[in-house]
DNA sequence: GCACTAATGCACTTCCATTGCATGCGTTAA
DNA sequence: TTAACGCATGCAATGGAAGTGCATTAGTGC
């Protein structure tokens, strides 16, 4: 089952949402599904993404992440046409100036707008 | 009702879940806060903030934001102590850069960490 | 007071996330 | 060969937050 759901987030280029998945896999429970996300959230194969469609996306770590240290520092785009989250792994998030007093631990940044494919260029 | 509702969000520095102010007036009915808070956020009085918590925030806007033409355009700051989540209404959001044919059309950016308050100093 | 509009309250629903408990299955150790 | 154990899976139920339909009430202008 890892190895299926681990194949299925490979070939995938999107985030993908728990029901996503459920879809593609309607023989298992949902229970198992759920589980197999949250270990491999735990081992750091994944990371979950708030992309503020209410609904929580995973996508696959690159290589050499450090999520179990620090956040993913990339950031993440949403079209507001597909409705679809991608990862901009090589977009990486630049420093943030906070005010004085305040500690920066990590950054999340969602970038709303209209993706490649839907701009049709 | 929207006049309490308005100097119970005017008094608080921080940003508010629906539960919070379901607390603060319990004599209320949860609907009429919901309301109350879904007419303030039409009419640009207050802005909704997705912290990453997976519970909506609110918070008043600031004098003379566009919240209904743009998003707005400061950063929030989530405290991983305290649990807050506050504007930074002074920080403006910099200029982010997206791969060709993507197209930005607003920007979701919470800066988490330890606030000022928490950080002691 | 009457009529109309807007605000409030109650109940119900939906959706997603999460958990307890039982069962199944495979591997190891007696 | 079997008993025991750990772990994966499935089922069912729960909880929390958001949202909605409908009845009732309050307020306002006439
Ligand atoms: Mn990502
Ligand atoms: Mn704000
Ligand atoms: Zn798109
Ligand atoms: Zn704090």
């Amino acid at each position: 089952m890892r190895l299926l759901i681990y194949r299925f987030l490979a070939e995938k280029q999107v985030a993908v949402t728990l029901s996503d998945i459920e879809n593609a896999f309607d023989k298992a429970d949902r229970t198992t599904l759920y589980r197999t996300i949250k270990t491999f959230e735990e081992k750091a194969i994944v990371h979950q993404i708030d992309d503020g469609t209410g609904i929580t996306k995973y996508a696959l770590c690159e290589k050499g992440c450090n999520c179990e240290i620090e956040t993913d520092l990339h950031l993440h785009f949403h079209c507001n046409n597909c409705n679809e989250t991608v990862c901009l792994t090589a977009h990486k998030i630049p420093q943030i100036k906070v005010p004085k007093g305040f500690v920066s631990e990590n950054v999340n940044l969602v970038v709303k707008g209209i993706c490649d494919k839907c701009s049709g260029h």
